[in-house]
RNA sequence: GGCCUGUUGGUGAAGCGGUUAACACACAUGCCUUUCACGCAUGGAUUCAUGGGUUCAAAUCCCGUACAGGUCACCA
């Protein structure tokens, strides 16, 4: 038997290497594009982290004029669910992150497929041939328990651990040997046969962490599995190289895969792509530093988000302020530039795991819902709604001019309120302004909180200067002149000057108006919601202080 | 335990041999203001985990220590 017939024998492909070489052109791109991919396996729901890795792979792709595709990484069946990978897709494209190629909802788009795992077996299993032949590929016959005798003792001698070596047994095996067990029908798996030294470092260079020297690797690691696919280290070579990828972008916990993966790529005769090892996010727990996970932290799911109701787009702000740091300077420089045209950058990108916080992400999507226009305001606060909160729904869609003015309080000018962080404190901002809400079981009187003279400046103000159709000027200066007939100082300057003149300020009026008409002593400009309620139900609930 | 990586104010983070150690968020104070929010101004690290070394000069370079993170599967 040559080794042609040899590898033939051990693992059978419909095609050779050199077919599914042939099939994959390389890529015609411009000098300096990237083709980037994000490759999830199927396992559960979008979390943080995945977000963040896709986004950072999409846009380095888009900004370099290059192409990013959607890899599912399914060769573990055990662990995929049902439904898996549409739930990936329609969650990232909630965030507006879309690849070029890969696997879509309408199954794959581009000529470097097929993207999903599963569908690839007969490739992996051709360049399994091709190292099965070459000498760098054999099958190993140990049994877990053989594995586990191996493993123990190893740990009781402080060995390294693994099959390397003098432990790896079946790599001494000649191909006779090889030939009658598997006669016999013993079981065998595929493992590379390592031609790395321990003890030798060579340099690596990661896009992001900068360079650094690491061991070579001297595992025989399992590159076909005995299901027939393979592992993710092979799978992950194989496909990178015939799929383009420049780039490899993903989570640093791959880092100490590096030398498996240089060594792979070296035996195959493949070119080795770039990497970059983006750190995780994390949050601190008993005063240490621990990645997001999806078990114990609720801020790890992307739902969290949605049913606090922040907006995507704000999340995906604060994700780009994680990974390039100057992002929120460019923002400062550029406030009305399109967040697209920010270039990411590797070298920016944080190199030890970064601290999850929820105050910024709350601040930076306070100034992303300022910016917006009442009409979207509503628009998105309405669907946040209509799914959490369907009583305020309806009322704000019954109202829906209404509410629309509502938000336009103090909103399309230079300097906007930012008191929205999130839609779902929205109603707990403007309950008050619907009367179907309106019920105060408590008033925030201030500085006033003597009954008699509450009423007394209600109805001084409302007898005698309130005039519905004022502007504000006017409106401002009538408040002013009820002010001062009561004893109060018309100007905040009168009243700091000589406090004790005078039984309060035009403040502390206004705080009385204020509170009687929303309960609360904290709201948007007093003139506009007063224009907004109107003549009629201002009167009632005056009434309803009094009474 | 082996291998790799990191450690700058409350948090994120700039800095890459000579700076008053940026900036953002948070916090505090003041100003503005009819409240709140906005905006503006000011304040906070005598010091860059720690101990040595190199240098005229170190947060920045080298070595040790501590702490933290990642990883050591027929999981990805």
């Amino acid at each position: 038997m040559n080794r042609e017939e040899y590898a033939d024998f051990l693992v059978k492909s419909e095609h050779d290497y050199k077919y599914y070489e042939n099939k994959y052109p390389k890529r015609d791109l411009p000098e300096g594009a990237m083709v980037t991919r994000y490759a999830p396996s199927p396992t559960g729901l979008v979390h943080l982290g995945a977000l963040y890795t896709s986004f950072i792979s999409v846009k380095m792709a888009k900004q370099s004029g290059g192409v990013s595709f959607l890899r599912i990484e399914d060769t573990d069946q055990k662990r995929s669910i049902d439904d898996g990978v549409r739930k990936i897709i329609e969650d990232l494209a909630k965030f507006d992150i879309n690849f070029d190629e890969g696997v879509t909802l309408e199954g794959d788009k581009g000529n470097y497929g097929p993207y999903t795992q599963s569908e690839r077996g007969d490739i992996y299993k051709a360049f399994v041939k091709k190292l099965i032949i070459e000498d760098k590929a054999y099958p190993c016959f140990c049994s877990e328990d053989d594995l586990k005798h191996d493993h123990d003792r190893q740990a009781a001698n402080k060995e390294r651990l693994g099959y390397y070596g003098i432990w790896a047994r079946c790599r001494r095996l000649s191909m006779d040997d090889v030939i009658e067990k598997v006669n016999n029908g013993e079981k065998y798996i595929i493992r590379l046969k390592s031609r790395g030294n321990f003890n030798h470092h060579f340099k690596f260079k990661d896009e992001i962490k900068g360079k650094m020297e690491l061991p070579e690797n001297d595992q025989d690691i399992v590159i076909l599995k005995s299901d027939g696919l393979p592992t993710y280290h092979f799978a992950h070579a194989v496909d990178d190289h015939l799929m383009g990828t420049t780039h490899v972008i993903r989570g640093d916990e791959w880092l100490s895969s590096i030398p498996v993966h240089v060594q792979l790529f070296e035996m195959l005769d493949f070119e080795l792509p770039k990497f970059a090892h983006v750190s995780p996010i994390c949050i601190e727990e008993d005063g240490k530093k621990r990645k997001l996970s999806k078990r114990k932290d609720p801020e790890a799911a992307i739902s969290f988000y949605h049913e606090k109701g922040i907006p995507n787009k704000a999340l995906m702000l604060f994700l780009e302020t994680i990974a390039n740091s100057n992002f929120e300077m460019w923002m400062l420089q550029n406030k009305d530039s399109d967040p697209d045209e920010f270039k990411l950058d590797f070298k920016k990108m944080p190199i030890g795991g970064t601290l999850f916080d929820y105050e910024k992400l709350i601040s930076i999507s306070k100034n992303y819902i300022s910016k917006l226009k009442a009409t979207e305001v509503y628009d998105m606060a309405f669907e946040w709604a209509s799914l959490y909160d369907k009583d305020f729904a309806s009322l704000m869609e019954k109202y829906k001019d209404y509410t629309t003015s509502i938000f336009n309080i103090e909103r399309e000018q230079k300097k906007p309120r930012k008191d929205i962080a999130y839609f779902s404190e929205v109603k707990d901002q403007i309950w008050y302004m619907y009367d179907e809400l309106f019920n105060p079981s408590v008033y925030e009187w201030q500085n006033v909180t003597d009954k008699s003279e509450i009423k007394n400046v209600l109805d001084t103000y409302l007898n005698d200067y309130y005039k519905e159709d004022d502007d504000k000027d006017s409106w401002f200066n009538h408040m002013k002149e009820a002010a001062v007939k009561l004893g109060y100082a018309g100007e905040m300057r009168e009243y700091k000057d000589n406090p004790d003149n005078y039984k309060g300020s035009i403040a502390d009026f206004s705080t009385v108006v204020r509170v009687a008409l929303t309960s609360k002593c904290n709201t948007p400009d007093l003139y506009e919601i007063m224009r907004l309620l109107g003549k009629d139900r201002i009167m009632m609930r005056i009434n309803k202080v009094t009474v």
